[in-house]
DNA sequence: TGTCAACCTAGACGAATGCCGAAGCAAGCG
DNA sequence: CGCTTGCTTCGGCATTCGTCTAGGTTGACA
């Protein structure tokens, strides 16, 4: 019975991690990185910043795959790959209505890289 | 004389680059895309993200191999061969002084990253 | 000048990545 | 029921990546 209800094995990435004071500010430790660079590293291939892009600033905040696929010169399984990769990095989540797969950006880990990234948090506390 | 005044010769990012409509604003188009990329996966690797995170929140804003190598269990070549990457990445960039090289964050660069995967710029101009 | 220390470059090698075609599920439709 | 369409998974290559050891190159100093 490996078959369990386990809907998203993946995504390393949670909504609420408190993972983030700038990375200009405070060194970033060695278990942070570690849980943190899988998802830049998701965003280091083009075609992915692109598909990225294109679902996060999507109609509805969502984009069907079909629509994803002919924008690109790639075969549909390489689409499909690269959307896996986005999705293991906990960036996007896909789900399944009807025939089709839409894919919906998870707005905060993009804004938790964000901030780490952001060099003026607020870099002193009066 | 192949010895030019060349300091460096790689840095595909610019300080002046204005690429950063956000992510979830507006579709990243495929050159953006292509030229962004690398700085993304530059900061895909523990190493390299913590290297940057200790440069970028260094003293003076920069940092000597000597202090940045003793940090990890590796070798020195394998510290300087991630270092060149983040400096081919624009994300970093080097100075020698002396007997020490010393790293300095490109914050321009690092803020334009920030910038794009923003979700909230400011979303719409009244 | 010789020597030492700091750092980079060169070459090698196993592991991971990007790509594809073929095959497998899932939904819908005849 | 079977066929078609949409998407994923599987198995395979060629390429890139992360790491090492060995060998420079640069600067300081006696």
């Amino acid at each position: 019975m490996p078959k369990q209800a386990t809907p998203l094995p993946h995504t390393v990435l949670g909504d609420d991690t408190t993972c983030c004071p700038p990375l200009a500010q405070q060194r970033v430790p060695a278990d942070v990185a570690t849980a943190l660079a899988p998802a830049f590293k998701a965003l280091g291939d083009p075609v992915r910043l692109q598909l990225m892009s294109m679902i996060a600033s999507a109609e509805n905040g969502e984009a069907c795959v079909c629509d994803l696929t002919p924008a690109f010169d790639l075969s549909g399984p390489t689409i499909s790959h690269h959307l896996r990769t986005l999705r293991e990095a906990g960036l996007v989540e896909a789900e399944r209505r009807g025939t089709w797969v839409y894919y919906r950006a998870r707005k905060t880990v993009l804004s938790q890289l964000a901030a780490l990234l952001a060099s003026e948090g607020r870099t002193t506390a009066p």
